[in-house]
DNA sequence: GTAACGCTGTGATAAAATTCACAACGGCTA
DNA sequence: TAGCCGTTGTGAATTTTATCACAGCGTTAC
């Protein structure tokens, strides 16, 4: 089992070596890569020999190879996503998501607020948030997106885990609770802003 | 020095205390603070030590001295930041933070198209990014917020630091080189939503 | 009074993540 | 051929992060 981190490391690299195979770079080494991901030499070659890629000691490693490779772990097919609360930041991603990852697509979208429901949004459908059960079932999506204020955050989660959805990626500023075997990200915004502030004030 | 992990959470805690407060709750005990932060009462114990801070057996930790010891630790005063780049995600960003933290205001909004530049979004001025360099040092400005397309990422940040700049929120899907001295910290949406998908697909 | 309870504070321990450090290898030079 | 160089692959060590587990204390029950 190839843990969290190291995921997230192989889709930044595999976004790398899309970028290089586009500049015909045949072959990376490990210290290339570091210097691309922000990273260690021994890191990269620790996650490469994780995904169970080999290199050569004098040419470094394939790129094709490890693109092919990364495609193989992480992007097994495209999975459907819906997203609830079509409010300033639910829109940047709708507008956004189309087209840009090959693991995710999203084909839904919910709101409360019968102004933003029933359109077109980006080439993305919206509907009022009592059809999500029925829509979700009907087009198998499997993850879910909520931009909703905080206060709703907690119903939205549990609405989407009654209709199905296996994974949720939260944007409110509160932790929502999930049952165990639904995977949670919680993405705050906020926490990431106050972060950078307190590590910038003093020397690090 | 307090772990960046455990800054992140008393971030965390700050807010919910905030709430508690609202809600007259005085007191509170490690495993509900734990529920409330998707944490473990250990883990929330610990930070608290870390912290420096001493509750009752009998009744937990006092809510109003809990949040005094976080504004005193994650510092009260308020620092400046600019975004660049006022795209989508950006003018979701200048819709949303007016007034959200304590510790983060921002003051001011660059892009390069003359379109978006020389008026007010959200009560924010915005600005050609040619005025960045002198809007940054009359203003004091020490934060800066990347939402740029990921090509301009870079040379977005160099002028950022040449501007005086120390610290630097980045949301586009590339890593971006900083020299030492400088807090960078990149959040990618497409590889959280890439890892979801990654994660919901089998139980973990 | 004293026994029982539930919580804190924390040393000890475990688990996870990263880095070190070096043997082994391939290719180049002469 | 032999010697050197720079890189990989990886066990071991280190560092960081989280959890365990329990002594000690205030409160309550009787
Ligand atoms: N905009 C940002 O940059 C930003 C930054 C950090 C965090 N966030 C968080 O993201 C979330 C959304 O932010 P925003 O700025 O887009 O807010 P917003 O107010 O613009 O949008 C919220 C949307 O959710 C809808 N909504 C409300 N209750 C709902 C419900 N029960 N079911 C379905 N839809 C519902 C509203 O109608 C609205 O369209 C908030 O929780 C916010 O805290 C946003
Ligand atoms: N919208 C999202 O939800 C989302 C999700 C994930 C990542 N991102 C990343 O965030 C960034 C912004 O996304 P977006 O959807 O807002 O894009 P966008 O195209 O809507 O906005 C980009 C803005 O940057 C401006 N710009 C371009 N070059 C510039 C320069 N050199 N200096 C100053 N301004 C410049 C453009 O004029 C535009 O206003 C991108 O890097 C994108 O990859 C966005």
């Amino acid at each position: 089992m190839i843990s969290a981190k190291t995921i997230e490391r192989l889709f930044l690299y595999r976004r790398l070596m899309t970028d290089l195979i586009k500049r015909d770079t045949r072959f990376v080494f490990s210290h290339e890569l570091a210097n691309m991901s922000q990273s260690s030499p021994a890191q990269v070659r620790r996650d490469l020999m994780t995904a169970g890629i080999t290199g050569s000691s004098s040419r470094g490693y394939d790129v094709v190879n490890l693109k092919s490779r990364f495609d193989e772990i992480l992007h097994s097919s495209v999975q459907k996503a819906a997203l609830v609360g079509i409010g300033n930041l639910g829109r940047a991603i709708l507008s956004y998501f189309p087209h840009r990852s090959p693991a995710v697509e999203i084909v839904a979208a919910f709101d409360s607020d019968s102004s933003k429901t029933d359109r077109i949004i980006h080439g993305i459908r919206t509907y009022a948030v009592d059809n999500l059960d029925q829509v979700v079932h009907q087009t198998d999506v499997s993850l879910g997106i909520i931009t909703t204020p905080k206060d709703a955050a907690q119903t939205t989660a549990d609405s989407m885990i009654v209709a199905g959805i296996r994974g949720i990626l939260n944007f409110a500023p509160v932790p929502v609770r999930v049952p165990a075997g639904i995977f949670i990200e919680s993405l705050d915004l906020t926490t990431s802003l106050e972060k950078l502030a307190y590590f910038s004030r003093r020397p690090h």
